[in-house]
Formats: structure tokens, C-alpha cells, sequence
DNA sequence: AATCTCCCCTAGATAATCGAGAGGAATCGT
DNA sequence: ACGATTCCTCTCGATTATCTAGGGGAGATT
């Protein structure tokens, strides 16, 4: 089907993790209330997208991860960048900008 | 891999397939060079892509299209929006500049 | 004790894009 | 006249990210 209102574009979740994680350590369910909390309801961060998005995050070696426990005593696996991941941030925010920039270029030509 | 600098992100381009032909009928291959010019090297458009998207487009009956004759008197397939298709444009634009709003606010956020 | 909330995880399906081709027909260079 | 280039369309398999729709455990609340 069409691009529904909530869908994340591709490559978009893992921007926000990073930048989500770039303020302080966090599990994955708080990353999740964050961002949805950030960004209102314009988009839905489902937890089978985050958790998958996490692993693969860690194998690249942008984000490590270390069990703990949660602000409200549960288990809980605590997640934060590396340096290869602060890096990662820097990139794809600027190149989050530019394309931005050229969409909306486009959509404002008339 | 991660994200590249020049892939298009999911939904993009049928956005930009959209506002392309909001301004005049276009064959395939025109498409493509004027997204391309208009973006310049950020996102690349490959025809692999291209063709695949004008089908589903049309599918859904967003742009309807015409055998006819390129200005380079080559045999070629011209598009243009349908009515449905303006809807979505705009309907799609609209989406577009959401998303991008909540993205950009969160990456400002420090 | 039962229910709720927090938190993690997985499997299959869907869908869009990429990569890498092929091919025909008109034009251009020599 | 011939070869090379440009224009233009098309297709197939692979990749990859996300969604949907589950399941489950363990602490807190009632």
C-alpha cells in the first residue's frame, strides 16, 4: 500500500536511536516512549522494529549494551553509543539534513 | 550496510515522481534526469527503481500513461498525474513536511 | 491471588529499493 | 556505410527495513 501516515521511513528509526541515545544511556522500551513521545503521534516506533533495529545497531558496533536494572526495578538491558556510533550519529544527521533539504526544495519549486 | 549517502529513503520517491509530474506530462527517463538535476548528487535515482514505482503508480491510478514521441523523436512512454494522483500529492506533501518537522526537531533537540 | 505494567524477544509477511543486467531504435562521428 | 553513443524502456533476484502479531517473565498494584 501507500506510505501510511505513521510509517517511519527507512533509515529514519535508526537516526533516532542514535540521537536518543546520544543524551544518555537507555533500554530499549524507554527509547521507544521517548521518541514516540518526541515526535508525537506523526510516528510510530513499533517495539518489532526497535528490538531488531537494536541488535543490528550493536553488530555494527554503533551502540553497546549491558544488562541493568530500570528506574522501576525491572530488568532491563541498558544501551549506549560508542565511539563508531557517535560518529554515525554526525553522518546520518547531516545526511538526514541534506536530503530534507533537497526534498523540500523540490516540493517548494512550483 | 548502513544507511548510504545517496540512497533514497522508502516513500521518497514516489513523492518526487509526483511533484515531477505536477508540472507536465514526462516520459520514464525524463523523470529521472530531472529529479536527479533537481537534487543533484544527494540522492541518486536508479531506473531499477524508477520503472517498478511508475507501474505500482499506476496501478493505483495516480498517473495514467501514454505511448508517444520524446523530443529526441525516441519512442517513449509519457506520464501524467491523474486526479487521484493530485490528491496524493498533496496528501503526500503534506505527510512529508510532517515527518520531516518532527525528525529535524528531534536532532535540534540537545 | 489476580491483574497490570514494565521490559525483552521472535517469526513471518510485506514492500521498496538496489544492482545488474538486456535490448531496440535514432543519432552522431568518421 | 559502419560503429559507437545516446535515448528510453524493461526485468529479475537480492537485500533490507519495517510491520503485524504474537509470546513470556518478573516486579508492582489491587
Amino acid at each position: 500500500m501507500g506510505t501510511n501516515r505513521t510509517d517511519l521511513m527507512q533509515g529514519t528509526l535508526e537516526l533516532l536511536i542514535l540521537k536518543t541515545l546520544s543524551r544518555e544511556a537507555m533500554h530499549g522500551y524507554g527509547i521507544a516512549q521517548r521518541i514516540h513521545q518526541a515526535v508525537d503521534d506523526l510516528l510510530k516506533v513499533e517495539d518489532g522494529s526497535l528490538y531488531p533495529a537494536l541488535y543490528r545497531m550493536e553488530a555494527r558496533g554503533w551502540i553497546s549494551s549491558e544488562w541493568g536494572t530500570s528506574d522501576n526495578n525491572r530488568r532491563a538491558k541498558f544501551y549506549k553509543l560508542t565511539r563508531t556510533g557517535r560518529r554515525q550519529l554526525a553522518a546520518e544527521s547531516t545526511n538526514w539534513e541534506r536530503i530534507a533539504r533537497a526534498v523540500t526544495r523540490v516540493l517548494e519549486a512550483n
